[in-house]
RNA sequence: GUGCCCAUGGUGUAGUGGUAACACUAGAGUUUGUGGAGCUCUCGUCACCGGUUCGAAUCCGGUUGGGCACCCCA
């Protein structure tokens, strides 16, 4: 019994000193095992990219707090609840970006980016941070694949080209039975005059309304639109529709997109409840979805108020956004296969201290000749080294003992059939590249 | 942020109060100049902290993390 107190501080000391760690709630490492399937989105978005003369920009991972909060909205929910705050210098003065559009608009301003020829076409990838409850398809540190096009002439030509973009490179990932949807939310002029119809039409059946509606008629009308309960799908039949509301600039706006879209053989879906939570969106809006997966995998609009919200002069814009996270979880649903990194043909085998140390060099004129070998210099047991030559899926390996060593000479073994011969080094990558 | 479910070696699972079992993977070895098989061994203080109990992976509380729904979003 007298031992009992000391014990429990005992184990408190080794739980302190054993403590061990955890990476952040809704943050990920990401393995090696899962490269491939990362890689494989980065290259094809880079070549799509690329390929559409969009340029690479890249900005700093924190920004200004109230680059976000005049961008997005202090009521969104993205600056009211899910913001990391980075705290220095005893202030809170940055947050961890948690979108892309708005910090690359600031690039184009601060940088002066519209004195190059417009419009400028930039794409970007990075990690951005929300502050939510994670789930599959929902982290807090998430990457984002993006396509912009800034300054111009606003025209709907540019809303169609960032949307064809953003599905070439869906498709370019392989996948099937894409669900473009398209919806226009209308600008300063015609928005507040279909809020305030939306308004009176709700006002009136206020009652039944669920709990959630209730709220979102103070906070956010156009959500009215999106809610899933019964009696609020009932009541949304014969809600005014924002596209009956659109001025006739929106108006034909909207048209010429679709036009554009039809042009392009894209088949898209009207979705007039479609609507977005970021305040700078004006105009078009779409996301795109992919069967037997519910979160959208890629989304954007027009921000032709986004300038001016953050200081610049007023200059069209219109973006998309991928999340590659969902990306790459669909990819592995659906199985689609990416590319393994190759494995080297040729596995160099050593025998011995000696052998050890000329095997370096050979290892090394090997690559110098451009020829992809595997070694493994921390098992010296030859057994050991044949097995992992084998596992390794190496067709031949270069097998160097003391003897070889005296004779300058390698053995060339070929795996599948065992045959081997002996030939001199001078003549080792000579003879290999006939092989291979 | 609210509600519900979950947490066992690298992976996938068994074990529901009596000193943690299996498969795969990985590592070591099987007597040191040749691989793919076989065999042997090793890897967990059962997420963490505390409580109940003679005794906890198992019951209770908290923490952390994961998942689902809502909210919202990529």
């Amino acid at each position: 019994m007298a031992i009992k107190p000391k014990k429990a501080s005992e184990n408190k000391e080794k739980a302190k000193a054993r403590t061990t760690f955890q990476s952040p709630k809704g943050m990920r490492d990401i393995l090696p095992r899962e490269q491939a399937w990362w890689q494989r989105v980065m290259k094809t978005s880079k070549e799509i990219a690329e390929f559409y003369n969009f340029l690479r920009i890249e900005t700093p991972i924190m920004e200004d707090v109230a680059l976000f909060e005049r961008s997005l909205g202090l009521d969104s929910d993205v600056v009211s609840k899910e913001m990391f705050y980075v705290r220095a210098g005893g202030k809170d003065r940055y947050v961890l970006r948690p979108e892309g559009t708005a910090p690359i608009a600031r690039a184009y301003i601060e940088n002066g980016l519209h004195h190059i020829s417009q419009p400028v076409k930039l794409y970007y990838e990075g990690s951005m941070f929300r502050h939510e409850k994670p789930q599959a398809g929902r982290l807090r540190e998430f990457h984002q694949l993006g396509f912009e096009i800034m300054g111009g002439q606003n025209d709907p030509i540019y809303d169609a080209q960032i949307i064809l973009a953003t599905h070439r490179l869906l498709e370019g990932l392989k996948f099937k039975n894409l669900q473009l949807q398209v919806n226009s939310i209308g600008c300063r002029v015609c928005r507040p005059h279909f809020r305030k119809k939306l308004l009176d039409y709700y006002r009136k059946h206020e009652r039944a309304l669920c709990e959630d509606c209730k709220k979102r008629l103070k906070t956010n009308p156009l959500r009215l639109l999106d809610c899933k309960e019964a009696s609020c799908v009932a009541l949304k039949e014969h809600a005014p529709s924002l596209m009956d509301s659109l001025c006739t600039s929106c108006s034909s706006h909207f048209k010429s997109v679709l036009e554009y879209l039809d042009e392009l053989a894209l088949s898209y879906t009207l979705n007039p409840y479609l609507v977005r939570g970021l305040d700078y969106y004006s105009k078009t809006v779409f996301e795109i979805f992919v069967d037997g997966f519910d979160l959208a995998l890629a989304g954007g609009g027009r921000y032709d108020y986004l300038f001016e919200m953050i200081g610049g002069r007023p200059t069209p814009g219109v973006g998309a956004a991928l999340g590659v996270e969902r990306i790459i979880e669909v990819m592995k649903q659906k199985e689609i296969d990416v590319p393994q990194p190759k494995k080297p043909r040729v596995f160099v085998v050593y025998i011995g201290d000696l052998a050890k140390r000329k095997a370096l060099k050979i290892v090394e004129e090997l690559r110098v000749n451009n020829i992809a070998v595997k070694e493994s210099f921390g098992k010296d047991l030859l057994k050991k080294q044949m097995q992992l030559a084998d596992k390794g899926e190496a067709e031949y390996a270069l097998i160097l003992g003391q003897k070889e060593v005296f004779e300058e000479s390698v053995i060339i073994r070929d795996l599948k059939s065992g045959n081997q011969e002996s030939v001199p080094v001078l003549k080792m990558v000579q003879e290999l590249k006939k092989r291979l």
